[in-house]
DNA sequence: CATTGACTTAAACACTTGTTTGAATCTAGC
DNA sequence: GCTAGATTCAAACAAGTGTTTAAGTCAATG
């Protein structure tokens, strides 16, 4: 039974070898993000993280819970960064609301940050997929969680968008995400349409391209139909 | 060895069953979204289509071979709904450049109208991962012309948004199609969001929010950095 | 120093995977 | 009506899957 592994966690960090679990953690975050979850086998896996076949099952429990460990330690790392840039961002605006450019920003940046040091985002849809599909409950419960942090968002667009329905405050934060989603998916297909042109590599200029357009797509008039 | 079966295609019609290749692809379509490509066994995927175990790689030679089928049974559907509705707001426009928003909708309508007919797209991201991993040549060269298609707009745009530079065209052009996957990834996340309010009901009433989004995104004005 | 308990290891387990086989069935064409 | 070729079918195949086991290692504690 395993037991202060949470405690020794440091336990020989500049002897070279970090601890197991977040061996396999960081392995299995790169792994299932260029391939796919399902795809990726645990012999792979532990391969490339240099640890033994067993070592998954034994400080996860299985390979599935192993995936929901991994999509824990990302999505609490985002949102907590999230509710602080947006509580800033209040903070700063006094009791008013905050420009809906620095919701998005609070909203947006993290993610870009992420897009850039590693490819944690990267397994979202996979997580989605494999919560919808056979995955336990405790999948279906983290995704609703996840959109509890979203709502605070859809509060502060509503507030400072008085001009748009509810509903077409959800709808834009939707698509607000999907750009967001567009940087760590298919970012391929960018630099070969580009020639090249087009990378990750300025944080803030990526940033700022984001932040304009979606804070013009949130902002555009509303059109109601007929 | 196969022969007829392209020209047999429509054999017994009303008979009640269709083509066997067909029902393979259509019970490949819905289940390689639903869940993930290789999270769906052969087993599964027969079972479902109600043909026998062998009958995929009789008819396509290998699973893998199935989902390159089917891609591009997608791909071209979509490539010439889209080239199609450009060319016609070309023709609309004579000599002169189409307005942003109409080549908006050239590109974004037909994907739209998919979303709402059938779990063809979803699979897209599914086909990259594949392409990109273990996939075979075959596979990225089909990505690579994909990528052809979307030049056509790239160009488009490029001229209807002068003040813009190249390469922003395309990262916008980017963000764009990151909006067209918001419909058909995590629709489940917008709907719990809104408590229901949003759905994919109302085709022209998505359609026009999407595309007021987009076209508000790709027109915003250019904030060069320094 | 011996012992405990967390961790690692190699081997085996039961099971599912995609694929192949060879016989059975069906469907045109002469 | 019979033959040829396309399709279906149940069964088997080898390889790979996640998981478990039991022996081994190691560091800290008494």
């Amino acid at each position: 039974m395993k037991a202060g592994a949470d405690i020794a966690a440091e336990a020989d960090v500049a002897g070279g070898r970090q601890d197991t679990k977040e061996v396999i953690l960081d392995a299995a975050e790169k792994l299932f993000a260029e391939k796919t979850y399902s795809a990726v086998s645990l012999r792979e896996l532990t391969q490339a993280a240099g640890v033994n076949l067993a070592a998954v099952n034994y400080h996860f429990g299985s390979k599935d819970a192993l995936l929901i460990a991994l999509f824990r330690r990302g999505a609490i790392e985002l949102n907590r960064a999230r509710a602080r840039l947006l509580r800033e961002a209040e903070e700063k605006a006094g009791g008013a609301t905050p420009p809906v450019r620095e919701i998005v920003a609070a909203l947006v940046l993290p993610a870009i940050r992420y897009s850039f040091t590693s490819t944690r985002l990267a397994l979202y849809n996979q997580f989605v997929a494999f919560a919808r599909g056979d995955g336990p409950a405790e999948a279906r419960e983290m995704l609703d969680k996840e959109v509890g942090h979203l709502q605070r968002f859809a509060l502060s667009l509503a507030r400072a968008l008085p001009h748009l329905p509810q509903h077409e405050v959800y709808w834009r934060l939707h698509f607000a995400m999907g750009v967001q989603h567009s940087l760590y998916t298919d970012m391929k297909r960018l630099e070969t349409l580009s020639g090249g042109l087009c990378q990750l590599d300025d944080l803030d200029a990526v940033a700022n391209r984001v932040i304009d357009f979606v804070t013009a797509g949130l902002e555009a008039p509303y059109t109601a139909k007929g």
